[in-house]
DNA sequence: AGCATTTGACCTCC
DNA sequence: GGAGGTCAAATGCT
């Protein structure tokens, strides 16, 4: 933690900005995850891991749509067979950037035994995406993050305990600091995705873990924030309900 | 050998 | 008849 604590007093503006920033971002995920707890039949989201969302899911099919440049796939939840699981994705890839975006029509909710564990993994992994895709955002906006003296990773390191401590509040345990955590995040970084544009990769089964003391969040009142405006994550999410 | 993915065929709806 | 969704045999991977 004495690299952290550095960086803490090196740069403790833009890291409470960022903590801020982060917390209004990942928090507002926390507010439509509550609202997800009633279910529905049928949603629509963007996201750069498509296949990262906590839940095991086999192919069944590919299409090419019209007017669509990249076809979509359909998968079907791992336990169909099993228990009658209803649930089933489709993914379609919208554009050629780096990371590529794609659109994820979920049908039906899951009836299989794992739902609650998944729900957690699912909510885990979306946090860590809004975080991820945030700092990414606040470094294309600010080049000077990516190089300051305290280091890049310190950076990410703040996103990680802002990261564990929303899935503590929200799930009472936390995955940010744990290897099934880990995993996760590295599965969704933006190179291996594009590596993976369309390979079902299997899911980690989740693992809760006790909380713990050791995570905290440290505040300190920055003498001035170097921060930009809260950003914008309207066109990274996206609920669609029906039903 | 067993399981997952691929892909052309088939089905349903408009 | 065309488009979207699903089936199932063939194929690939571990």
């Amino acid at each position: 933690m004495a690299k952290r604590d550095d960086y803490m007093a090196s740069s403790s503006g833009s890291s409470n900005g960022a903590h801020k920033r982060l917390l209004q971002d990942c928090s507002s995920y926390a507010q439509e995850h509550a609202k997800k707890r009633v279910r529905i039949s049928t949603r629509a989201e963007y996201t750069y891991a498509p296949y990262h969302d906590g839940y095991q899911w086999r192919k069944y099919g590919q299409k090419m749509i019209r007017g669509n440049t990249y076809p979509r796939c359909y998968y079907r939840c791992t336990f169909h067979q099993d228990h009658g699981c209803p649930a089933t994705k489709h993914v379609e890839q919208t554009n050629s950037q780096d990371p590529p975006l794609f659109r994820v029509i979920y049908t039906n909710e899951h009836t299989c035994s794992s739902t609650h564990a998944s729900d957690y993994m699912a909510s885990s992994i979306h946090i860590q995406q809004i975080a991820n895709a945030s700092l990414r955002k606040a470094e294309m906006e600010i080049p000077s993050l990516t190089h300051c003296s305290a280091g890049h990773g310190l950076i990410k390191e703040e996103k990680d305990a802002i990261v564990s401590s929303l899935l503590t509040v929200i799930n009472g345990c936390d995955v940010a600091t744990s290897d099934v955590g880990r995993a996760a995040v590295q599965e969704s970084t933006p190179a291996l995705m594009a590596r993976n544009s369309y390979e079902a990769t299997p899911s980690v089964s989740p693992v809760p873990l006790e909380a713990s003391d050791e995570l905290k969040m440290d505040f300190v009142e920055p003498p001035e924030s170097h921060w930009l405006e809260p950003l914008d994550l309207g066109w990274f999410i996206e609920y669609t309900q029906t039903g």
